[in-house]
DNA sequence: CCAACCTCTGAGGATCTTCTGAGCGCCGTC
DNA sequence: GACGGCGCTCAGAAGATCCTCAGAGGTTGG
């Protein structure tokens, strides 16, 4: 389930909504990530191999893609020569295996681009997603800067630093992603499901139990020794919220 | 025993009511349920496998859908891609056993839905699909924003907040329900039955002595030491309202 | 190759919820 | 005034839920 942002945060430089064309042969993917980003106020269209893509691209024209790697008609470079054929400026984000051509991807990354490696959670790929438009300047935060602010802690994404009344925290990769998606849905409790299905990859298998370890983890950190901002609801979820 | 809700509360985005589709194949538990979310204003259709889910739903476009995860023909999964090819934008709430959810459904409550394990209550549910159409947009409450108010009382449903005068009042899970029930109901005598068919799951056999029971810790928290809200109708049932 | 770190599993124990049962008081009736 | 129906509250048992610790296994970096 989807709670957080109501209305659109992000808009493409001409006012409108931020278009996202995601591929990969995949369905189970596709749907969930179009899922996922239309809820976040994207506005998205799907394909399942390279020849669609670049077609869909051509009517659509995206301000990003997300490209899996290894599609069954055509490789990544393919897809991009196509794309780039289509659109002068795009953003686009790779979706590779784990052990698939690191090499050659960081090459193609120089130019702005970027990857993610399979399977990566959604907040991962959020995360990416969003630096990407950034970057490019192709979309504007309604927020205006960068940093995401819940009472007195503060996280900047972009340098991944997180500071509690200023003191700077450190954070383990999973902790971090786990912060930044209870720091984004501010006073709505989450569930550990919901939890799961954002900040661990969507393959994991495990229980709802390594949240509430984690959860533990943060609180250590963040909540030592100063009025607690992370609050557990029984039987439901969990909430961050500034003391009231 | 349906004696709220006075006229429809939510209307689809075209202004007409908003359409849901119950898919289950215990016949009592789609017969309840059509009956209150049609009290409740909602345009409701019923099936009772998968293939006729996706048939009805071809033809009745349903803004939302209620679904269990096992059914005799096909699993959730199954019906889920049939949705999606007939539908473009549909919520979907699904109906797991306990245990079913420890095996995860994964992605589910990422792509935008939700799921209700049961056996539910039918306040957990209306809440639910409530929240899954107003984050979705699809649905806008005449109330406006997603507070609700008797008095000097306030509950925030997503944060699971409730104050009474400006103080936090801290309410286990059943409380908060109960409350939510009457919240939405002010000023409308309750009957012990009625309260005990909607706040507690369906499959509850115990007495109505609970009710009293949980109106007492209600008091308890909630009117402690101010002009009582919740007043007792003796041989009736139960009426929240602000002093008057 | 080793050390440091991160991630997850499993188990134990602490805590909070929920429901049952019983006693008591209130209210209307007889 | 006595009685029965009804509602309120307390106390406690059973259960659900959550937190934390210790450790195995994997990964990273030197």
């Amino acid at each position: 389930m989807d709670n957080h942002s109501p209305p659109p945060r992000l808009y493409g430089s001409d006012g409108g909504p931020v278009r996202v064309l995601v591929v990969d042969d995949e369905p189970d993917l596709t749907e969930v990530l179009s899922g996922v980003l239309s809820a976040e106020g994207w506005e998205v269209r799907t394909a399942c191999d390279g020849a669609s893509a670049v077609a869909t691209a051509r009517a659509f024209r995206p301000h990003a893609v997300v490209l899996d790697w290894m599609l069954p008609d055509m490789d990544g470079l393919g897809v991009l020569h196509g794309l780039r054929g289509e659109l002068e400026h795009v953003c686009v984000l790779f979706l590779t295996a784990r052990d698939s051509v690191e090499d050659r991807i960081a090459g193609i990354t120089a130019g702005g681009d970027d990857y993610v490696t399979k399977p990566f959670s959604l907040e991962e790929l959020l995360a990416r997603l969003r630096g990407l438009l950034r970057r490019a300047g192709m979309a504007r935060e309604t927020n205006g800067d960068r940093l995401l602010v819940v009472g007195d802690l503060v996280m900047d994404e972009e340098a991944r630093e997180v500071t509690r009344g200023g003191d700077l925290v450190e954070l383990s990769r999973t902790e971090f992603e786990l912060l930044r998606f209870l720091m984004r849905n501010p006073r709505r409790v989450l569930s550990k499901a919901q939890i799961l299905d954002r900040v661990w990859s969507y393959d994991f298998g495990g229980r709802a139990h390594v949240v509430e370890l984690y959860i533990s983890y943060l609180r250590k950190k963040i909540d030592a020794g100063r009025p607690g901002m992370i609050h557990t609801v029984r039987g439901v979820g969990y909430v961050l919220k500034p003391e009231s």
